[in-house]
DNA sequence: TTCGTTATTGGTCATATTGCCATATAGTAA
DNA sequence: TTACTATATGGCAATATGACCAATAACGAA
């Protein structure tokens, strides 16, 4: 496999995640699964909003969905991505040294 | 401290990290500092190109640089990044189960 | 079927990001 | 000084991203 593509791949599973709302999302769903009423709730702004950045995280392998009754349910697929809070927050650490 | 700030300013870490040029830059730093030169060589493109992923990597607290005589050499901050490697590997693969 | 609830998709505009070119700067040596 | 090497910066065009509104879909209840 070339490393370069690797990269490539790598880098927009992060794109995926580099965004505020998003950081939200995925920090609410470590706690456990969660609605998509429940998320906007959160987020706030534009409920159409929310969902897309829900299929961005979906199409992205971060997240799946299940759907009962009318209401969607969201949570991680991957739970490692909260080292990637550990590791944000210590460089905003280290920044300020 | 406001909570959405501080996932407004990890995402911003995160974005700096999130592209393909800059992920190879930081393997690369990973395993000892490098001069602008040879991650030139080793990215690619214009070297205008590699000098602003690397001002941005730098305005973001993710590397540093030390000037020799005409070389600047960089050098990782704070080296847990490489758990994001980690992390979007692990993301990668669960998405192809 | 028709209605209400919950979520997704399409369209559009504003803003952000990226890459290349040309130019400028920092440092060294002659 | 001038010239040379190594990097950085300004500017611009192409592309990507994000937010909102409107329209649509999925499902259950009446």
């Amino acid at each position: 496999m070339d490393k370069n593509n690797h990269f490539t791949k790598q880098a927009k599973v992060l794109r995926a995640l580099a965004h505020e709302s998003r950081l939200m999302i995925v920090d609410r769903l470590s706690r456990g699964e969660c609605s998509v009423g429940d998320l906007h709730g959160l987020v706030g702004g534009d409920l159409s909003t929310v969902s897309k950045h829900l299929a961005l995280l979906r199409a992205h392998g971060v997240v799946e969905d299940r759907r009962e009754r009318t209401t969607v349910y969201y949570r991680l697929l991957t739970p490692c991505v909260c080292n990637l809070f550990t590791c944000a927050t210590q460089v905003l650490k280290e920044r300020k040294r």
